[in-house]
DNA sequence: CCTCGTTATTTGCATTTACAAATAAATGGA
DNA sequence: TCCATTTATTTGTAAATGCAAATAACGAGG
């Protein structure tokens, strides 16, 4: 292997950890942490979901996510409700306080977007994007 | 914002979180971890390194690298040594049982870089590395 | 309508992690 | 030289994390 800054792992990770340390260190005077914020983000895009559908599109262990939203739901951010069809399951429900939170994150999160894409082009963007998506669909090569 | 997969820090830490995962568990036997992996990674492209130095490279705290290295250390992995020239920082070295814990490693983290990458041509590559590196430095913008 | 294997979530527990404070040494004036 | 400030690392401590086991409910087959 050559140099470690030619590892693609190496490049994808550094550059997670910076934004998320940016932007947890940014969230935190809000009351407010990633992790939160990913849940949020989750249910913004479609509101009461499963913890293991949670757990997969946020990337959080199902059992630290029982936690995080522990925490979440003591803060009224979001409620647990059980499932009517599934007794085992548990749907989760942001509440209007995880909305104006969600709210107070989101033009946050959009200005983490455009500083991290400053000098992009569109066609670079969607490039990036689309390189990121596959290379996560190659990951299913090693088994989930 | 839109979708949550459109949205960039999402995916970079989908696809880090997912390599890592992999990679954690399948170095596990070898009695490494992904951490342990970076610190070797990076005394392998130079040897003998300040802690701070391996935190800015390795993307790992500082405090938390210390303990790292404690247990490194524990498996005779890496050696601590004071700086002849300027007695608060030490100086790490890898020893021959990390240098044969390295070589094991190699062939795996090159394995998951060609995983991840497959299907993609040579230009592809170049470019969405140059487009992970440019990223990390727009992160300039919010201060370090 | 039981039982057995599966699925969804939580809990136990040990480890990892991070922030802040402590320690220790260098550096640059007064 | 002495002191104040800065730099390098470690340590204290609380919180986050992840694996494995526990709990609970579903569903298929007999």
């Amino acid at each position: 292997m050559g140099p470690l800054d030619s590892y693609l792992p190496y490049l994808l990770n550094r550059a997670g950890v910076r934004i998320a340390a940016s932007f947890s260190e940014e969230v935190r005077p809000l009351g407010a942490t990633l992790q939160m914020w990913r849940v949020l983000a989750a249910l913004r895009e479609r509101d009461g979901r499963r913890m293991g559908d949670l757990s997969d599109t946020t990337s959080i262990e199902v059992s630290t996510l029982t936690r995080l939203v522990d925490a979440m739901e003591q803060k009224g951010l979001v409620a647990r409700h059980r499932d009517a069809g599934d007794a085992r399951a548990v749907m989760l429900h942001v509440t209007a306080a995880g909305r104006r939170l969600t709210e107070r994150l989101l033009p946050i999160a959009e200005r983490y977007e455009a500083v991290a894409l400053a000098g992009f082009s569109a066609a670079e963007t969607k490039t990036l994007k689309a390189a990121l998506r596959r290379l996560y669909g190659n990951m299913d090569a090693l088994g989930r």
